[in-house]
RNA sequence: GGGUGAUUAGCUCAGUUGGUCUAGAGCGUCUGGUUUACACCCAGAAGGUCACAGGUUCGACUCCUGUAUCACCCACCA
C-alpha cells in the first residue's frame, strides 16, 4: 500500500466524517452499563452561520468527548440550535425589509411573520448541521433538539407554571430597557455602552441650575434633588415646593433631598425623570413621587410635550433648548461631554428606558427548598459554586460570577417580540376583573386570549442541558408532572447532570448562570460538574474579529479546505490557555498542519519499511515483538511516559499541555531520533505498536488524519480508531529510566558532534575521523558507533578513556583530521553534579541554621507555636529534599 | 468609580503547588543541505536584565507589596 506524499485533508475528511456517522458511534445508549460522560453542545443560534467562536468550541468539545468515549464511557454529546429570540427576528425583518416590504410585523401579522422567521430558521439550521461536521464533531444527531421543540417548549412552560406557583414570576410595572426600533424590552445584560460626545447643558429651573445632555425629557419634571448635606442648598428642606418658569410655561416644583446625588458633579441638582431613567424611576419608587411618560413606545414626544408633541426625541432636543434660550433660560453649554449612550446587544438601536407592564422573576424570594432550607435563586447560584457541586475553570472567573450575582436585579423575561415562547398565561373579561389563567396547556373555556409576550430567549436556553434529556414521546402526556416527566424519560435518568459544559467566557452571566439558577431551581439537581471556559479568538494585532470589518474575519469555511479541520482545531487547542483570548492566523495554522503531515509521513516511513522488510502492517500486533536496540528500550520507556501524560492532562482538562506534549513527542522525539536511526535496522513490530499508540493518543485532538492512517496499521480485531480503547500505559520501571538516559547521551553526542562540524565549518556530508575521550560511557557509546557514524557522519569512530591529554577528565574530546577541541555535550552530567552540589550546600546550610534554632530554649519559648511546627516541618520537607538529591548524586556515574 | 487578567526572544505564546529553568516552543531572520518518509523537510546559528521598584526566602519568571502600560468585565453621573 503506498500513501501520497502528502496529506490531502479534501479527500478524506468527508468521507471519514460520513462512515463514522453511518456507523452510529456518535448515538449513546441510554441502556448501556457503562458510566456516562454527557456534555450538551452550546446551541448555536439559529441565525447565519458558525464563526471561529463556534469552531473552538466545537474543537475543545470534541476532544473531551473523543477521549472520554476511547476511555470506555458512554458518551453522549448533545448538538442542537437556539431560536435566538430577538437576534432572529431582527435578521429576519431586516432581510424582508431589503426585499422591499416596509413593515413586516404590520403588513404580514403576527402567525404569517412566525412561519416566515419558522422558514429561514430551517434553512439555517441546515447550514450549521453541515458546519459543525465539517468540524469533526463527533455529537449524537439523533438527539439533536431545538429549543422550540415541542418537548423543549413544554419544559418552558412547566418551569413558568412552577416559578409562578412559587410566587417567583410575578408582573409589574417596572422600568425596562425599552428598544424603540425592534419594538421590545431588552435585558440588562444585553445592553452596551457607546461612548458619545454630546453638548452638555446647564439651565435655570427657578432658584437651581441644573444640568442635563437631554432636555427634551424635561417637559414632565418637577422635582430637585439635592444631596441633604450639601451645604449649598442648606436653606432648602426636604417638601419645599417653588415655581419655576420652564419649557411650556411655570410649573411647580418640589425639592427632594437623597444621597444618591454626588454634590460634586455639576451643580449638584438636578431634576428627575422617572419614566425614563434607571435611577430616577429608585428615586421616585423611594420617595413616592410622580411618574409621567414623556416618549412614547415609538420614540415620539407625547403630548405633555405641548408643541413639540408628536416630534421625534432627536428632532425635539434643538428645538427645546432654542425655545430655553429664547426664555433665557440657557446658562451654559459645554460641548465636550463624554456621554455613554445605551445601545442594543443584538445590534439595534438606542435604548430609551420606558416604564412597562413586564414579567419578573423575583431572585431574592426565599422560598426555593435546597438542602432543608429554604434560599432564593440568588443564593442557590452561590451555593452551588462554594460548595464546589459546580467547578469553574479557570477559577477566577468563580469570582466575577459572585460579583455578577451580588448586583443581580430581578430578571424582565417577557419580550415584545413574535418569534419565541409565548408566555403561558391567558385572559378573558371576567365579573368585575380579569379572569387570568396560568398553565401549561390553554385553559379549557371561553373567550381566552394568550398574552402576546414571548419569553427572552435565555429563560429556555437556561433549561437547555435536561429540557433535552425529557423524552420527546411523552409530550403529550399532561397528566405527568415535570418531575414525574423526567423519572420516566431514559436519557434524562442516565445522562443528567451533565459532566462539562464547555463554552466562551462572554456568556457565562447571560447563560451558565442561568442554567445553574433555573435547572438547580427546576430538577433539584446541578446542570454540569465542570464549567470550562475558552477565551475569545482574535486576530494577529489582537483585534476583535467583527462582522462589520469583514478583513479581519477568518471563517472556519475557507480554513479547512486549505488546511484540514485536524489543523485547524490544533491551532485552537495547543498553546491556549482556559479563559484567555487568543489570536489566529493562518500561519499558525500552517504551522499545525505541517505537524499533520509530519505524521501523515511518518506513517509512509513506517509503512515502507514494513514492505521492504515484507511484513503485513495489519498483522503485526499477532507477533511477538522484541527489545532489541537501546533506542527500542528509550522508545517504550518514553512512549508510557507520554501515555500517562497525555491522559492525564486530558483528565484534568489540560488539552493545550496534552497536546504539546504530544506535538513534541511525535516529532522531536520519534521522528528525529528514533525513525532516523531505526534505518536500516528497523524493528519493525515495536515500529508499528509505536504508531498505532501514537495514533490513537492524537486522535481526539486530529480525528480525521488519524482515522485515515488507521487503516493502514488496524489489525483484523480493529474497528475505527475512533472506537477504539485508550491505550493503557506501559510501565517499564527503572531498566527503561537508564535506557532513556542512555538514549540522551547517545543524542546528545551525536548533537556534539554536528555542531562542532558546522563551527568548524566542514562540508556537509565530508566524512571526518572523531575520537571520544569518556572514562564513564565507552561501552555505551562503543555499542552505538554504527548510529554515531551514520548520523553525525564520522568515517571513523575511535573511543578512549585515555584522559593522559586532557586536563579535564569527564569531559570528552573529539578529533578529526584537522579538529581538536573540547566537546560540551556530554558534560550534562558534570554540570548536573555540580549544580546538586550547590544546592545540596545551600539545603544544608539551612538545616543547621534551622536545627540550631530549633535548639534554642529562648527561640522555643517566644515564638508562637505554629511557626515552631511550621519550621519543623519545613526542616522535614528540606531533608527529604536533600536525600532526594543525594539519591539522584549517587545514580550519576562518576 | 469597582473588579479581573496580562506584561517572558522581532511576532504569537508555553512555563500547575518556589529548587535539573543554566528560561522553552512555533513562526520569522541568517548559514548550510536532494542523507532509505516528509522542502508542509533536515542540520545549525543569532536573539531574552522573564515590565519596573522593593520585600519574603538558603534560593523567586514562579509568593507578597507598590508603580507603569495594555486589555476585558461590572456599575454608571443627572
Amino acid at each position: 500500500m503506498s500513501l501520497p506524499k502528502a496529506y490531502d485533508p479534501k479527500s478524506c475528511e468527508d468521507r471519514i466524517y460520513k462512515m463514522w456517522e453511518e456507523s452510529g458511534v456518535f448515538r449513546a445508549d441510554a441502556a448501556s452499563a457503562k458510566e456516562p460522560f454527557t456534555i450538551s453542545m452550546p446551541p448555536p443560534n439559529a441565525t447565519g452561520q458558525l464563526h471561529l467562536g463556534h469552531a473552538v468550541m466545537l474543537a475543545l468539545e470534541d476532544v473531551f468527548i473523543r477521549f472520554q468515549r476511547m476511555s470506555g464511557k458512554e458518551v453522549l454529546w448533545l448538538p442542537g440550535t437556539d431560536h435566538a429570540a430577538i437576534a432572529t427576528e431582527s435578521v429576519v425583518i431586516k432581510k424582508l425589509q431589503k426585499e422591499g416590504m416596509r413593515d413586516p410585523r404590520a403588513q404580514l401579522g403576527r402567525e404569517k411573520l412566525v412561519a416566515k422567521i419558522a422558514e429561514f430558521v430551517e434553512q439555517s439550521r441546515g447550514t450549521i448541521r453541515s458546519q459543525i461536521r465539517k468540524m469533526g464533531a463527533s455529537c449524537d444527531w439523533s438527539r439533536e433538539r431545538f429549543t422550540m421543540d415541542p418537548m423543549l417548549s413544554r419544559c418552558v412552560n412547566e418551569v413558568f407554571v412552577k416559578m409562578y406557583g412559587d410566587g417567583l414570576i410575578y408582573r409589574g410595572h417596572r422600568i425596562v430597557n425599552w428598544d424603540p426600533k425592534m419594538q421590545t424590552t431588552v435585558a440588562d445584560d444585553e445592553i452596551e455602552y457607546v461612548e458619545e460626545k454630546v453638548p452638555f447643558y446647564t439651565f435655570q429651573y427657578g432658584p437651581f441650575q441644573i444640568s442635563t445632555s437631554r432636555p427634551e425629557t424635561k417637559f414632565g419634571d418637577k422635582y430637585v434633588v439635592m444631596h441633604p448635606d450639601d451645604p449649598r442648598y442648606a436653606k432648602y428642606k426636604d417638601g419645599d415646593t417653588f415655581t419655576a418658569e420652564w419649557i411650556n410655561g411655570p410649573v411647580t416644583a418640589t425639592v427632594i433631598k437623597d444621597k444618591v446625588i454626588d454634590p460634586a458633579f455639576g451643580t449638584g441638582v438636578m431634576t428627575i425623570t422617572p419614566w425614563h431613567d434607571h435611577v430616577d424611576f429608585d428615586l421616585a419608587e423611594r420617595h413616592k413621587l410622580q411618574k409621567e411618560q414623556i416618549i412614547g413606545f415609538d420614540g415620539k414626544l407625547l403630548p405633555i410635550a405641548g408643541e413639540f408633541a408628536g416630534l421625534h426625541i432627536e428632532d425635539a432636543r434643538p428645538k427645546v433648548v432654542e425655545k430655553l434660550k429664547a426664555k433665557g433660560l440657557l446658562v451654559k453649554i459645554d460641548e465636550a461631554y463624554i456621554h455613554r449612550v445605551a445601545k442594543s446587544y443584538r445590534g439595534s438601536g438606542v435604548i430609551e428606558p420606558q416604564i412597562k407592564e413586564q414579567w419578573f422573576i423575583d431572585v431574592n424570594k426565599a422560598v426555593v427548598p435546597w438542602k432543608r432550607r429554604k434560599l432564593s435563586l440568588k443564593e442557590i447560584m452561590q451555593d452551588v459554586v462554594h460548595t464546589k457541586l459546580v467547578t469553574i475553570i479557570p477559577e477566577r472567573f468563580g469570582k466575577i460570577y459572585f460579583h455578577w450575582i451580588d448586583n443581580l436585579r430581578d430578571w424582565c423575561i417577557s419580550r415584545q417580540i413574535w418569534w419565541g415562547h409565548r408566555v403561558p398565561v391567558w385572559y378573558r373579561e371576567g365579573k368585575g376583573a380579569m379572569d387570568m389563567h396560568v398553565g401549561v396547556q390553554p385553559p379549557q373555556g371561553e373567550g381566552f386570549e394568550q398574552d402576546p409576550d414571548t419569553l427572552d430567549t435565555w429563560f429556555s436556553s437556561a433549561l437547555w442541558t435536561w429540557s433535552t434529556l425529557a423524552d420527546p414521546a411523552l409530550v403529550e402526556d399532561f397528566s405527568l408532572s415535570l418531575e414525574e416527566l423526567l423519572k420516566q424519560s431514559p436519557d434524562y435518568q442516565k445522562f443528567h447532570p451533565t459532566q462539562v459544559m464547555e463554552t466562551g467566557y462572554d456568556i457565562l452571566f447571560f447563560w451558565v448562570a442561568r442554567m445553574i439558577l433555573m435547572t438547580t431551581y427546576a430538577t433539584g439537581d446541578i446542570p454540569f460538574e465542570t464549567v470550562y471556559l475558552h477565551g475569545l479568538i482574535r486576530t494577529r494585532d489582537g483585534k476583535k474579529m467583527s462582522k462589520s470589518d469583514p478583513s479581519t474575519m477568518i471563517d472556519p469555511l475557507d480554513i479547512i479546505p486549505k488546511y484540514g479541520a485536524d489543523a485547524l482545531r490544533l491551532s485552537m487547542i495547543v498553546g491556549q490557555s482556559p479563559g484567555a483570548d487568543s489570536r489566529l492566523f493562518e500561519e499558525k495554522i500552517a504551522g499545525y498542519r505541517n505537524f499533520v503531515n509530519k505524521l501523515w509521513n511518518a506513517s509512509r516511513f513506517v509503512l515502507m519499511q514494513c514492505g521492504q522488510a515484507g511484513i503485513d502492517s495489519r498483522s503485526v500486533g499477532t507477533q511477538e515483538w522484541k527489545v532489541e536496540s537501546l533506542a527500542d528500550r528509550a522508545l517504550i520507556y518514553e512512549l508510557g511516559r507520554v501515555t500517562t501524560e497525555v491522559s492525564q492532562g486530558l483528565q484534568h482538562y489540560r488539552l493545550s499541555e496534552a497536546g504539546d506534549r504530544l506535538y513534541s513527542f511525535v516529532w522531536d522525539f520519534f521522528c528525529d531520533w528514533y525513525l532516523e536511526l531505526s534505518k536500516g535496522e528497523a524493528n519493525i513490530p515495536l515500529l508499528v505498536t509505536a504508531m498505532r499508540k501514537i495514533l490513537q493518543l492524537l486522535h481526539p485532538y486530529c480525528p480525521f488524519v488519524t482515522e485515515e492512517l488507521w487503516d493502514s496499521f488496524r489489525e483484523k480485531d480493529d474497528g475505527m480508531l475512533i472506537a477504539h480503547p485508550w491505550p493503557q500505559s506501559l510501565s517499564s520501571g527503572k531498566a527503561g529510566e537508564t535506557a532513556s538516559k542512555e538514549f540522551q547521551i547517545l543524542i546528545d553526542v551525536i548533537t556534539a558532534i554536528r555542531k562542532l562540524r558546522s563551527d568548524q565549518n566542514v562540508e556537509q556530508g565530508k566524512e571526518v575521523d572523531v575520537t571520544i575521550v569518556t572514562k564513564e560511557f565507552g561501552d555505551l557509546l562503543a555499542s552505538q558507533q554504527a548510529h554515531i557514524k551514520r548520523l553525525a557522519r564520522a568515517a571513523t569512530l575511535e573511543i578512549t578513556d585515555r584522559a593522559g591529554k586532557v586536563e579535564n577528565a569527564a569531559s570528552a574530546f573529539l578529533t578529526g583530521l584537522e579538529i581538536h577541541m573540547s566537546l560540551e555535550g556530554l558534560v550534562d552530567f558534570e554540570k548536573e553534579r555540580a549544580s546538586l552540589m550547590k544546592e545540596k550546600l545551600q539545603l544544608q546550610q539551612f538545616v543547621a541554621s534551622s536545627k540550631a534554632k530549633l535548639a534554642n530554649e529562648e527561640f522555643i519559648a517566644r515564638a508562637p507555636a505554629n511557626v515552631v511546627g511550621l519550621e519543623r516541618e519545613k526542616v522535614k520537607e528540606i531533608e527529604e529534599k536533600l536525600s532526594k538529591i543525594e539519591t539522584r548524586l549517587k545514580n550519576i556515574p562518576s
